[in-house]
DNA sequence: GATATTTGATATGGTCCATAACAATTATCA
DNA sequence: TGATAATTGTTATGGACCATATCAAATATC
């Protein structure tokens, strides 16, 4: 729903320190009304996933994790042994879009691909020793500086409402 | 967080009808485990808002709104007169990219440029006639069909809640 | 009146998403 | 058994969206 990620960058922020009343002649913009934007749940629900994601990454910046690879390496550690088909698939990434993705996790030595003996056209995905502790770390800043952030924000109670409802919706919608 | 558009559309979804059990010694796949992905907050926002934005194209396909259209004309009829790099910024959409949109919603003869007689090198923005008839449409089938889902699902005071939750995190995260 | 800033626009590159097609391997079944 | 179909990982490719640099015209600044 159309919000961009360097929309704060630049010039107008809620943060109109001096600037809000209109001191000299000095006609200022005025903030335009969201009006029934603000109720629209496509619009907070876009506008709240980017904020989320960008502070993610924040977050793993030492780690250079993205969501997406944070997630492949999560469902890899819960469900070792499994072919790149059913892990990109339970995440809803094509195959084709999952090959640079692993290609990338596998060159940091993250996780590796093992052909299987069974079916020798699939490759078994496991995580190495690295991207376990890796993870490990990424688990810790995530609960830390991510999640904790949200408990502060609504508190435990409505963080577990939210999560549910969210769930609800990403289910049964 | 890793969810794509078409991930339901071939073969594994929860609808596993009579196929769940082992009926016969065709040893099944197995779903995996989602773990600690289920409760991770971007994943499970992310899950919701492409959901959600499913349902808002299919429920706009007569009308041929995507979300981010249907913001603009919304702020447009909020606050008529304003020009492009103000309504833009407050959408968060970047300048050069918002000229193709408007050129399409131009083009569809549902918004106008105008050029302002204040400050000639800005295009005021307005909604055409039938962009005004468009949105009313817009309005009625997102409420009829789109946010009465939301109801239908949760309730409307945990609908509300919702909205509240995730405006806040847009907001304040 | 010279210089800087703003506005809409173009060009361009990056990332993510989606489809088609291919070789290697395995499954199906006549 | 052997021909045909299906699956797996992969490549190539195109589209949508996002971001930056740059430009000409118009305006602001001093």
């Amino acid at each position: 729903m159309t919000v961009s990620k360097t929309a704060e960058k630049s010039s107008e922020k809620p943060a109109d320190a001096a600037k809000g009343r209109k001191d000299a002649a000095e006609a200022q913009p005025e903030a335009l009304q969201l009006g029934e934007l603000s109720e629209q749940l496509g619009y907070v629900l876009k506008r709240a996933q980017l904020k989320v994601f960008e502070n993610f990454l924040r977050c793993m910046a030492s780690l250079q994790l993205t969501p997406a690879q944070f997630s492949v390496l999560l469902l890899v550690e819960k469900n070792p042994g499994r072919n790149q088909t059913e892990v990109a698939s339970t995440l809803g990434i094509l195959r084709p879009n999952f090959v640079a993705m692993l290609d990338n996790l596998e060159s940091r030595d993250l996780c590796a691909r093992i052909r299987s003996t069974n079916d020798r056209r699939s490759h078994i995905l496991v995580l190495t020793d690295k991207g376990k502790a890796v993870l490990a770390r990424a688990k810790k800043l995530v609960a830390s500086k991510h999640e904790a952030r949200l408990n502060d924000l609504l508190g435990q109670a409505n963080r577990e409402a939210l999560i549910g409802m969210l769930s609800k919706i990403a289910n049964e919608f």
